[in-house]
DNA sequence: AGCAAAATTTGAATCGATCCAACGAAAGTG
DNA sequence: CACTTTCGTTGGATCGATTCAAATTTTGCT
């Protein structure tokens, strides 16, 4: 009964079976693909061929050269792979990702890397009909690599103004701006900021002059919706600290001890992110202040966890779901010219803001 | 310098280049992939030929062919593709899986399909070198898909003792004794069982017959571990009612509404899913019941969630990182017999386990 | 220069299927 | 019975690369 099929190695290819069963094998493809025009007779004969001989269906690999479309889509970044279902902000994307693929019948590759060499491959052989790029960090690198392949791709959350790369993002400037105009409105004038990275590889306070080479110019967006608003109300952009993190618990930490150490601490703390915001609440808390009487705190990106936070979280929260389905419409859609969209973001007022005491 | 590879649609093969330079395939082949064997000029004369016709290296649809490896492996599942990144569990697993693969460099297809039909056209076409079958519920139609494929595949948590199939579970029969265990050492008497499908399809209170024609065998284990456990303190097997749910919201509070309408309702609750669990936390509390004073919970898994609920959830902790590790390990290093694992859960023990009143 | 050894390049074979034009046989038609 | 359809089957071409033994060119040495 369980036949031969436990030891043997030897792959089992259609010509094989084509052969057995005494039939061409344009007929045997047939039988597996289009059984209806093939006669029963036959038929039987070359499914009665495969079972004996344990083949196990048309080898995929092959199918593809001919087919050319692979029907799934590959997800990059140039984090580890365990990045998709850890972070928050990557799995509230991914399940929108995933809905879209589950409507179209299109499966998904997690295409990724420790190192960047590694990347590199992993990207240039990816078995995938286009790419939707995670662009965190090394961001161009990843968009570069993309390019190359020559496959219909978008990037998401961009931050690079390069009109010829298609990308999905959010008005950074205006939710900043939001975010800020929600804090001033409550009566705050001393604010402090935690960044994301602006460049590679570095944290800590930074000066004007960084903040205009930055790299990543969705930083810069957010940075400068935050100090636009402030300004309106009178708050000089050179009196607000801006500590740039890498966005992790240890360098938010040692942003936060930094920004608390000067004479007059800030009453309100901007952060670029909800991981970032999340992270102050905790450190505020056992520091003694109490969130949102000594200090509120505003974050960015609107993740679950921001919702069920201690004090729940008021913050920016961008349409990550719709973004994500966006995306995958704009690779399987894939027509002309490559689009860009800028989606609206939304404030969230929750219980970390407050106005300032006295 | 933009060139033109806009609106070129016409893809370049490797062939084209390999004339347009002036060379043999086999040596366009090796520029790409061996560089150091072909001569500088004729290596630089094909790069710009590749460059000036808008080639983007190798097609790994042709290269695949050949090489046989797709380096990725695929994860199945009955559910939606957001199942990966919404369930806690699932999360879990998934992450143990990312950083198995990231150590080795393979990548990772999610296999999954809204109907029946389209699962199977998805398995039988995902370009893989192995799967990793997430049994919940079709887990046998799953585990028959894989193995038509005759790939190397591993079931993870299969509810079935047929050792044909590789599989990586947990010893639930062990697990649901040192569960049951805990609480008859904190002197409970009364208990209620929430279980897990013992078939497809059917909720509510279970009979022994059921129970004796269970189609999974997990649920069969984690329920024997429980009652052979309370028959040590003299709890009758028949005096424990154990209500099927299809471990979902709804059906957990219907059976937590038919356990507590009894006329000596129980002072604890074995719940064989943390889900599960955390729903009757909800649902007591809701009802004005304390935990753990009035109700004590154990569940069964071992999520993250479990840690941070109110109260904190005692539990049979999985080692679900480490299966999804060795589950990653069994595919790659596929060698010899079906290799199938039990692992050792661990109880832990929170706050929402106690001793019963008076 | 002469010859063996080393370095490159060539081109046919292969990977595993699908597609399709052409062909043979059976069925239908006048 | 000859003649068109219809139905099933055949086998070569193709998808896009890699591989490797053999052919060719270079280099090294006396």
């Amino acid at each position: 009964m369980a036949s031969l099929t436990a030891g043997n190695r030897r792959p089992v290819r259609l010509a094989d079976i084509a052969k057995a069963a005494g039939v061409s094998h344009g007929t045997a493809s047939n039988v597996f693909s289009r059984p209806e025009i093939v006669r029963e007779e036959v038929r039987e004969r070359v499914r009665a061929a495969a079972e004996a001989m344990g083949y196990g269906g048309p080898d995929p690999k092959g199918r593809l050269l001919r087919a050319g479309k692979v029907n799934a889509i590959g997800v990059a970044t140039a984090e580890p792979l365990s990045y998709f279902f850890e972070d928050p902000f990557a799995r509230v994307m991914m399940a929108g990702i995933s809905r879209a693929c589950d409507a179209t019948g299109a499966g998904i590759s997690l295409v990724s890397a420790a190192n960047n060499e590694q990347l590199a491959w992993n990207i240039q052989s990816a078995l995938v009909d286009g790419f939707i790029v995670f662009c965190i960090e090394g961001g161009s690198r990843l968009v570069e690599l993309a390019r190359e392949r020559r496959l219909p791709f978008v990037a998401l959350d961009l931050d690079s103004e390069d009109g010829s790369v298609a990308a999905i993002g959010v008005d950074n400037i205006a939710g900043a701006g939001r975010a800020a105009r929600h804090l001033t409105d409550l009566g705050h004038r001393r604010f402090a900021v935690l960044a994301l990275p602006f460049a590679d590889g570095r944290t800590g306070l930074v000066s004007a002059e960084q903040i205009r080479v930055a790299a990543y110019a969705g930083t810069r967006d957010r940075l400068t919706g935050y100090l636009q608003e402030l300004s309106r109300v009178g708050v000089e952009a050179s009196k607000v600290p801006v500590y740039e993190t890498a966005n992790d618990v240890a360098s938010t930490k040692a942003g936060l001890e930094t920004i608390f150490a000067a004479d007059a601490p800030p009453t309100a703390i901007l952060a670029m992110s909800d991981r970032m915001a999340l992270v102050a609440l905790e450190w505020l808390n056992a520091r003694g202040l109490n969130v949102p009487n000594d200090v509120s705190v505003v974050g960015f990106d609107g993740v679950p966890e921001a919702a069920v936070s201690e004090p729940p979280l008021t913050t920016i929260a961008q349409p990550i779901a719709e973004m994500g389905r966006l995306a995958v419409k704009a690779i399987l859609e894939s027509d002309g010219p490559v689009s860009r969209h800028q989606l609206a973001v939304e404030l969230i007022v929750r219980a970390s803001s407050a106005p300032p005491r006295g």
